[in-house]
DNA sequence: CTTTAACTGTCTATCGATAGATAGGCGACG
DNA sequence: CGTCGCCTATCTATCGATAGACAGTTAAAG
């Protein structure tokens, strides 16, 4: 059974993604990429006419995996506390995994050098979280107004996000853990 | 007057700190910053041998500079809430001047690619916010016990960095305006 | 069937741009 | 004179991207 088409791009897009996450937008290279899953810089080309084309793939793949999981949860507990343990749950996940980011959080800080369709993606994936975020508020505190509850989702996306990085800056996972127990403490995350 | 060493030293930290903090310690160019500050990349290489002991300068200064503003502030005013907001102001003062980031955020997001000299400032950049934020803190809850008030300036210090990273991914300070603000509704921030 | 044509996925080879870094020279100044 | 600050010139490495060839597959035409 030969390598189809959509098999070898998919072993691109994996590869692709797991260097974004380690060292970023700028760090992801043709070549090495093409190493890593056994072809040539000009085939990869060939599936990914340029940069940017690979680059928003992966971003809008992210964005898709991650509502998807998202949906699930948000349908199997009705319970916010859970749901946001999950959630933050989440982006521990990409520090335990070789110190990784979420690809949009680092893409946020490489913006200036993204081509314009990548960081669309970028806006994308910050809207669907904010919205899951405000559903799951919305169940936590029923008699909130749409607009605070907005709000406070942006807030709890951008405290995780921050929370990520500066864990991951420092190379201490232990700080997400107390960073994210202290959003809780305060009453910023339900 | 012709320019002594020390001028064009400092002209090159000058342009460089822009640089990193709009594009990122991968964006810096030895060639670019000689262009920006009329010299060659050859003498950019005579002020700081290696792009290594250039970043590695550059952090240090900033949390050196930012340390000694901080201390301006604790000494101006007992008022936590006033130091806050000030605080707060630094880093959107960064997203207003051409969508900037923090140095020590966006070298977080690329750490990786960093000179272990590079990492070990950007971990002390954090040391003394988190040290200057816990400062705050006990003046505004002083009953409140040493660990958990460094656990909370560690919370601060990552919401208020993941604040400015997300408004900078959208391209939109306002995020950041009514992010810090959701902050202090729900009492991360005094 | 068989032949022919097109298409697919990958290859080799190469382009121009840019990166960080180095060697050695030149003029000014104390 | 000798050091200081900057220069020209150049090296090697790597980048994204492209052109052109080749083998394997598919499918229509005879």
């Amino acid at each position: 059974m030969a390598k189809t088409k959509t098999d070898m791009r998919e072993a691109v897009m994996t590869a692709a993604k797991a260097t974004v996450q380690s060292h970023g937008y700028n760090a992801l290279s043709f070549r090495e990429l093409a190493k890593e899953v056994g072809i040539k810089s000009a085939s990869v080309h060939y599936h990914f006419p340029t940069k940017g084309d690979l680059g928003a793939a992966l971003a809008r793949r992210y964005t898709e995996e991650g509502a998807a999981y998202l949906a699930e949860l948000l349908a199997t507990s009705n319970d916010a506390s859970w749901c946001m343990d999950r959630y933050a749950a989440i982006f521990r996940a990409a520090l335990a995994n070789d110190n990784r980011m979420c690809l949009c959080g680092i893409m946020s800080a490489e913006l200036d050098g993204l081509p314009a369709e990548v960081r669309a993606e970028v806006d994308r994936f910050a809207e669907m979280n904010v919205g899951w975020l405000t559903q799951i508020l919305s169940r936590a505190r029923p008699s909130t107004g749409e607009q605070d509850l907005q709000e406070c989702a942006m807030a709890i996306f951008a405290a995780i996000e921050g929370a990520q990085l500066i864990a991951r800056g420092c190379r201490n996972i232990g700080i997400y853990d107390r960073t994210i127990r202290a959003y809780r403490t305060t009453g910023l995350i339900p």
